[in-house]
RNA sequence: GCCGGGGUAGCUCAGCUUGGUUAGAGCGUACGACUCAUAAUCGUAAGGUCGCGGGCUCAAAUCCCGCCUCCGGCACCA
């Protein structure tokens, strides 16, 4: 366990909403493992940011009549609250276009460039002439050369899924005319100049996923190509030389960089030395499967090349997508779930319970089933969990005034369960550690199951001597399971505390305390009730149905 | 085509790295128990030639080879 963390998310790009794609391969799990770090008394903090430069963006805002500045910062506003609604509690949610990004980037480039690792190299590119600009990427719009749709984007189509080389009659996507070809000077940096030591620092990195690895080996195998870093826009990071005015950063330039300057500017309003927290942590970066090629290859290149004056990735966590009743999700389609409308319709632990007991380590795709939701959520978080707490708490409050009552000495099977609760809370922390998040939640249910058994075996409502012993223990029990749900479900965890009737924040606790029994005979609970309300049938097949329909 | 991951009970999956008790879990099904609890819980049972074929071995779901089959990726989309 390190002493201090940064725990980072992919940046979500500033141009659409998060929907349940993201959060399952990428927000849930590092806010999970955050929170799991946080317990265990590690300094750690969760930052994020929102991508805002690129040519999507400055299209679209062109065509909603807004600055670019504007359109992103009603994006950035609209992700945190989203992000904060379904419990993901990053410590800064900041963006790529701050200063200190900015100026980071600018200062990068510089290092990198006195290193000898960028050199400039005139390429061809689409201009027009009636609107006087470059046209990158997305401004040039035309039909795609493998399957013949109209009015594709020049680097990607979206009928087809592929990108081509060329694009057939060319169009500016402002003005609609035929576009020129202009040369223009670009920067390029040297990733082939990376190839061995990169080679090496994947290979010899046992934190990495190992399938991750071997595909990205592959690619520095087949021979790694240098990067175009530049684009002739005026929304993005300006390269920093007098020559080169007119021109920014291409995006995958700056964002990762914004995962440092982003930890640094947290750090040092906290009144630290960003670089020096950043190279005494235990460095995390959880990403989805899209993204490997920038993060296993291009993002610690660029550290190299400054030296590895801001230490590589300990851990790139990585992930795969997330499938909609084993469909690809795709929002032309509306086979789309946006986060906002779902957790307006239900609980965000129930998502995020749910998420987290299908979500592997690995780069194997998930699938969200709706009917496995719902069967989840009533049989296993309410029916196993809820009850447990449940009936634990409310037999105290009826049959012993809501006083945890005095044990006595405790026989062998409830020496046996406190055994089991802090086997559990090692077992479960292990798993969390290795960031196996499905598995440590499967072994919470398993406690709760043997917690269920117990309370049958001992039936308190007929076998009065023993009642008290029982309830003290199964009172305890919940505590324990409040804390080990704390990361996962973090709304309802704080719930247990306040009808445990403990003070603070179940968030504020040790993780190792909920090995112990820490609630003494004689404490009050609180007001109880039920925790959870069951899915409905009806309300499960309202959603499926607003699935693909537009 | 290349690379990668799967094929285990009706369904969803675990186990396979380090071969060795009657191959496990949840859901579903049948029967029973209980009543503290949101008809929740607990117990018992039925149900699998672990994709197919071959090999190594005293012993294979687990290692090796071949085949069939499904899925994903192939570069800037979490």
């Amino acid at each position: 366990m390190p002493a201090s963390a940064i725990i980072t998310s992919a940046l979500p790009y500033a141009n659409g909403e998060i929907h349940l794609g993201h959060i399952a391969s990428t927000y849930l799990p590092a806010d999970i493992f955050t929170r799991f770090l946080r317990l265990k008394g590690v300094e750690a903090y969760h930052i994020c940011a929102s991508d805002d430069f690129g040519t999507p963006i400055l299209i679209k805002a062109e065509k909603e009549g807004k600055k670019p500045e504007d359109y992103v910062a009603h994006w950035n506003r609209r992700d945190a609250e989203d992000f904060a609604a379904a419990g993901i509690s990053f410590d800064l949610f900041y963006r790529t276009s701050s200063p200190e990004n900015v100026k980071f980037v600018q200062d990068v480039f510089k290092k990198l460039k006195q290193n000898d690792h960028i050199y400039e190299h005139d390429v061809v590119q689409f201009y027009c002439e009636f609107d006087d600009k470059f046209l990158p990427d997305r401004y040039v719009v035309g039909k795609c050369p493998f399957c013949g749709a109209d009015n594709q984007y020049s680097d990607l189509c979206e009928k087809c899924g592929r990108v081509p080389d060329e694009i057939l009659e060319p169009k500016c996507a402002i003005c609609g005319r035929p576009p020129v070809k202009k040369q223009s000077t670009h920067y390029f940096f040297k990733l082939s100049n990376f190839s061995q030591e990169l080679k090496k620092w994947l290979s010899e990195n046992a934190r990495l996923q190992t399938d991750v690895k071997n595909y990205v080996i592959n690619w520095i195998n087949e021979g790694l190509q240098d990067w175009d870093i530049t684009r002739d826009l005026s929304w993005g990071v300006p390269i920093p030389l007098d020559e080169a005015k007119g021109k920014v950063f291409y995006g995958w330039f700056d964002n990762h960089l914004c995962y440092i300057s982003t930890a640094a500017k947290l750090i040092e309003e906290k009144g630290g030395d960003g670089k020096k927290f950043w190279n005494g942590s235990d460095i995390y970066h959880f990403i989805g499967k899209d993204i490997v090629y920038h993060h296993y290859l291009f993002l610690p290149a660029m550290r190299m090349g400054i030296n590895r004056e801001y230490k590589l990735p300990d851990y790139i966590p990585t992930r795969g997508h997330l499938m909609l009743q084993n469909q690809k999700i795709s929002k032309s389609r509306n086979w789309y779930i946006g986060l906002r409308d779902f957790v307006s319709v239900f609980n965000p632990d129930y998502l995020r319970f749910y998420m987290a007991s299908i979500v592997t380590y690995s780069q194997d795709d998930l699938n969200f089933d709706f009917d496995a939701f719902a069967e989840k959520i009533n049989n296993e978080l309410i029916a196993n969990v809820g009850n447990f707490v449940n009936r634990a708490l409310s037999f105290t409050q009826k049959s012993f005034a809501g006083r945890v009552p005095e044990a006595g000495t405790l026989a062998q099977d409830d020496s046996e369960i406190k055994d089991a609760v802090a086997a559990a809370v090692k077992e479960t922390g292990e798993l969390l550690s290795a960031n196996e998040t499905d598995r440590a939640l499967r072994r919470i249910l398993a406690l709760s199951n043997q917690l269920n058994q117990y309370f049958q075996k001992k039936k308190p409502w007929s076998e009065k001597d023993t009642a008290a012993a029982t309830l003290y223990v199964a009172v305890n029990a919940a505590r324990s399971l409040a804390i080990l749900l704390a990361p996962f479900i973090p709304f309802s965890a704080e719930k247990m505390w306040s009808q445990l009737g403990l003070q603070g924040s179940v968030h504020k606790q040790s993780w190792d305390s909920a090995g112990q029994f820490a609630i003494l005979a004689g404490h009050a609970l609180g007001r109880v009730e039920p925790l959870f309300k069951k899915l409905e049938a009806k309300e499960i097949e309202e959603q499926k149905a607003k699935l693909g329909r537009k």
